[in-house]
DNA sequence: GTGGTCTAGACCACC
DNA sequence: GTGGTCTAGACCACA
């Protein structure tokens, strides 16, 4: 993780996170790291590695054993796909319309590219 | 300009050259700055700033006066709208398309939220 | 607001708001106090009641003008209800079930009692 | 013990001392604190303890032999559990009625939990 | 001015 | 050991 781009660090660790989910690198019901542990490895304050874990478990990713620590949730993957679904719709999409207007490509010049694809 | 993501740095300085003239910032026939005088200033070598006006010109986007430097091209803002035309349609929209086969979105989703948009 | 009881700071400063909507003292599209202002007043730090916000934020109860505050969301009274029956449902409703059990008391006692109740 | 919640501090302790009989810390026919000694302890007027222990007795949780103490009666799980069924179906069960009205929650609804609960 | 992020360090409860 | 909360203070982007 190199914490390149614009996107807040906490963020970025959610993604690497949900990103070992999807790949089953991680799966259900086994421990992550804890909070203090990624937060030296990644030299970060633990807080911003709690406040990633904290997004997730509000996401049903990933939940918390009182003084164990974090596991993948049982059904981890299903709630990445769901977030990230909700991601592409209501950020990406709109941001993608904008473009199209910008550009003055219309829905049927992409229905014609998608056809053209599939066929 | 930060260089921070993975991109080549001379196709960074073309899009911000692009992104100048999409603005109206930059309009056509005015000069812009000397290929060692954004090296300068970018700490970037006068060959990689070159490279990068090479493909503005290769686009007509910009042109050359011998011995006087670049200036913005007469439809520059248009040449620019269809470049990112082609680069939306071969390279952002078949990503895209990835992503929703992914995330199991149908076209039909899309085009029942662009109405909703739209109403 | 006393901070008296065991909940975290920020829970009760998030309740104090949903109390203020469910009220219908404070209606949807205006604007709530800063985080500073009400981190000033209640003498506590900014970022706990930003956090307080946060979470109202995620529910859909406030949303975010950039730069210029907090507004009470459209629907934040439904979204409010629709919070505090999940809360039900899930958190106290399950001790409910234990307190009963603990207690010796039966369903059927409890739906008795409902009956008296209504008749 | 911290007295923080609005209820009077006699009840509270009168509380603490059926929690620790409930939780089968504090048996039949043992001695329990004096009024001087845990009024000491928990810095409040003996009187206070006094109108704890006399509620206690009046519920035949705790008994007393004059120039001795106060004592655990030999039914006081029994009382303390009869007691607190009293209160729940008296005071907690209309307040959770009321909660549930409030929130449009139906007793079906509650019934389909409490059998998934179960199952 | 507004929120948003991050750090350093503290204290707590639970196991 | 684990997470959870809170503070003080910093710097940033946006308007």
């Amino acid at each position: 993780m190199n914490f390149q781009n614009d996107k807040a660090i906490y963020i970025q660790i959610a993604e690497f996170v949900m990103e070992k989910i999807l790949r089953n690198e991680w799966v259900s019901d086994s421990k992550i790291r804890s909070v203090r542990d990624l937060g030296a490895e990644l030299e970060v304050n633990p807080n911003t590695v709690m406040r990633a874990y904290d997004l997730l478990q509000n996401q049903d990713i990933i939940f918390n054993k009182r003084g164990l620590g974090f596991y993948v949730a049982a059904q981890a993957r299903e709630s990445v796909i769901q977030l990230k679904r909700k991601q592409f719709l209501e950020i990406e999409l709109p941001r993608i319309f904008i473009t199209m207007e910008l550009l003055g490509i219309s829905p049927e010049e992409i229905i014609e590219n998608y056809k053209t694809r599939v066929s």
